[in-house]
DNA sequence: ATCTAAGTGATAATCATTGTCAAAGAGGAG
DNA sequence: CTCCTCTTTGACAATGATTATCACTTAGAT
């Protein structure tokens, strides 16, 4: 009694398809590129399935400092890893510093917390757009 | 032509005095705070208090996952600090890893990105909420 | 006491995101 | 092929945190 995987259809393609565009962009970017291709999927759709992606995996989120949710495309899903993103063009890099891992389970443990999650994120302004200017 | 700083009113020491309750909270939880000790300050009044504190370095905020932002007094001006705050009750710890800065920085360069920014919250839930059973 | 500019608070507006629900589409059984 | 069922879709309403608006109050200076 798996739950049984979401069934690809042409509205999941075509947000497959653009997310390869690349980039951490918002869910309402996504569907402005997506109906600029031409598709006439909804803005509820491309939401559930960018939801759909990042439940199983395929897609990685980022949170703004506004509060908007940020997806991208995940290539290649490794153990856990974290971001240098471009504030000016939403393309990333995966970084990967395995020691935050056992850092921040340390610290924790020092101060009496358990279940310890953390957030390490990186941002900035990439090479070509620091050469446009921006 | 400095701007002047802003006048120190009932309501911004009303905020002031639960901010002194300590921990993390939401804009709307500590106005339920200051209603039930009695003030009238309105919502509005409260947003515009934590934004000036927030401006001004006395107030230190986080985003939760869900977008919502958090105040707590920031007890000491420091540099720039990090938290481990607890997921149950809003309490939190300062911490500080020295290192971060740098390493932020040497690997935004290492990826030719400029202007870089950092993020790094720890969450977990604290000895106390954990003995409570949250 | 009066004047003036800033602060207040009720409420409306905003914006990303989620819920709703009738209509459309995909398979499977006959 | 046709009917039936179950999922997905898409337009739109609803939500919830935050911000803007605006008439009214108040603190401080004259």
């Amino acid at each position: 009694m798996t739950d049984a995987p979401p069934r690809m259809t042409k509205q999941r393609a075509a947000v497959l398809t653009v997310l390869k565009q690349g980039g951490f962009r918002s869910a309402q970017d996504w569907h402005d590129r997506l109906r600029h291709d031409g598709s006439t999927a909804g803005l509820a759709t491309v939401y559930r399935a960018l939801q759909a992606l990042t439940d199983t995996g395929d897609v990685d989120t980022v949170l703004t400092e506004t509060g908007e949710t940020l997806y991208r495309l995940c290539e290649a899903r490794e153990e856990h890893h974290h971001h240098l993103r471009c504030r000016a063009c939403g393309a990333a890099e995966d970084i990967d510093m395995p020691s935050i891992e056992g850092w921040a389970a340390s610290v924790g443990a020092e101060h009496g917390y358990s279940r310890i999650d953390h957030t390490v994120e990186l941002t900035g302004v990439c090479s070509d757009c620091a050469k446009a200017g921006r």
